[in-house]
DNA sequence: AATACCGAAGTTTTTGCAATTCCATAGTAG
DNA sequence: CTACTATGGAATTGCAAAAACTTCGGTATT
């Protein structure tokens, strides 16, 4: 029961005529008789009979033609099916955002302005390594087995979030340690980022008062903006900072700042924006400075 | 897209590994990588990476190992639905009924109390030829294009009902011409058997006045039985009579009969039953005799 | 005479096997 | 902790068997 023996079945059973089916079907009629004469042995069963001379189908045939009738369309969208996913998958872009999310989703908002058919996969994981671009930081230990195309470390600055009405917000920049006995708002799921915050503060000689931990930096913002405590705010990772209530200071002491390293990588397939996404997302933070 | 290639990239997908899969459908591992790759390379896509030194699916591969997963076990049903058909094919006798239909009729439902598996295809039909078995009579011009295995002719006698009531029931038998001012039942349909009677009629040297034309032989003998007509009745082909109302009485002159053409034919399929059921219909003529 | 299916012989393509190679992991010793 | 070795598992190559096609000729139907 070979596929082609059916389809060649299917051919004959609509004709009704060996020879018109084995034109259409562009072989010799010999061939297409054997193979019908093959698929009848092994079946053990007539699929059409003599009649005059041409040929009908059997009660057998009949049977069989009204399976294939459902069966055979659905085997020959198979190839047309993964067509279409191919096409899809060369148009997305596999992520790996192990830092940055917010920065990198408002850069893939942004990108679609231009490339609408632009397809993203995005992820937070670790251990995935067929990714199309990574950014992690130098917290992180992220080991492809592969190694990049392209590699860019850029340093983020992060910066001391008060709220406006607070006596910090005229300052042009601050001094860590003045603000040692503020209540921090921190990021609680971003451990990474709250690990680095912790080793600021120890670098200024104090452990800080933790008000509030949030899992997005719009809540941070929110809390910050009430005037009841400060917070940590990395200059690409969480995107633009638009809220009128919150003020944004440089650190003088200890240097604040952290190492974001974008990765590119060369995937299969090859996915058809990986590139020119990675280069945008560069001239983002160029942007940004 | 051979089915086989497909069953064994499905082997693979299931064992997400070669030598196994191989094992499993009993090839060589070699050949089956090479199946895989002649599937991959019609698809143009990947359908397995290598994983360390096993292979897993790639989106493709487990697209297509979704779709095979409904697809496979609608093609395997297809030789196990026709076996069960040819099985039940072999137990159907067809008949082609062109006289003698309620004699027929009893017949079968006689023959089933001993072979209750048997079918029957119960037709009539002139222009049908792929008949088991045909009744037929001498007015009738069935031809079959293979000759006949078996071929019966008998004769049927055609007997005049009468009411009981009537001043014909005491008789033994009877002139038709004694009848010619009586009116008659006729039946409608069966043409045939309407324009023997006529002949027999018109061979008694009357034409008969038609009192009611009816389609079932049940029929006629209700009509009968009121006492207001008389009815000819043929020996088998109607079945018994069994009706305290009515008398059946032969006819001397003219000589009223007709011949019964009972004709078993080789069928292809070979039908399990068609010669004993041929056999047993000639031996239920002979017993009510 | 024309149509249409079937059969036989020869050729090409596909499929399968065996031996081998290549690669990645795991184990082991210095 | 590095390096050498063993092992599991897939890919490559070369060759043999089987399947599928083609051409040519045959036979039956109209």
């Amino acid at each position: 029961m070979e596929l082609q023996k059916l389809r060649y079945f299917y051919a004959v059973a609509k004709f009704q005529h060996m020879t018109k089916a084995a034109e259409y079907i562009s072989i010799a009629q010999p061939a297409l008789s054997q193979a019908i004469k093959s698929l009848e042995n092994e079946l053990q069963v007539e699929l059409f009979v003599k009649k005059g001379r041409n040929i009908v189908l059997t009660e057998y045939g009949l049977y069989l033609k009204e399976r294939l009738e459902t069966i055979l369309p659905e085997i020959d969208s198979i190839p047309a099916e993964i067509d279409k996913m191919k096409k899809r998958v060369s148009k997305t872009v596999k992520l790996n955002i192990l830092a940055a999310s917010a920065f990198v989703i408002n850069a893939i908002v942004e990108y679609r302005k231009n490339h609408p058919d632009a397809v993203f996969d995005f992820e937070q994981n670790e251990q995935r390594t067929d990714c199309d671009i990574v950014i992690s930081t130098n917290g992180l230990t992220h080991s492809s087995l592969v190694p990049s195309v392209n590699r860019c470390v850029k340093t983020e600055r992060i910066y001391l979030a008060v709220p406006k009405n607070s006596s910090y917000s005229p300052m042009e920049s601050i001094e860590l340690r003045d603000v040692r006995d503020e209540e921090f708002v921190m990021l609680s799921n971003a451990r990474l980022f709250g690990v680095i915050c912790n080793e600021f503060c120890s670098k200024a000689g104090f452990y800080p008062k933790i008000l509030f931990e949030s899992d997005s930096p719009t809540a941070v913002q929110n809390i910050i903006s009430t005037g009841t405590g400060v917070a940590f705010w990395p200059e690409y990772s969480w995107g633009e900072l638009n809220n009128d209530n919150v003020v944004l200071l440089p650190v003088k002491t200890p240097v604040c700042s952290r190492e974001l390293i974008i990765e590119l990588y060369e995937t299969l397939p090859r996915s058809e924006y990986a590139e020119d996404f990675y280069n945008f997302l560069l001239q983002q933070i160029s942007d940004n400075e």
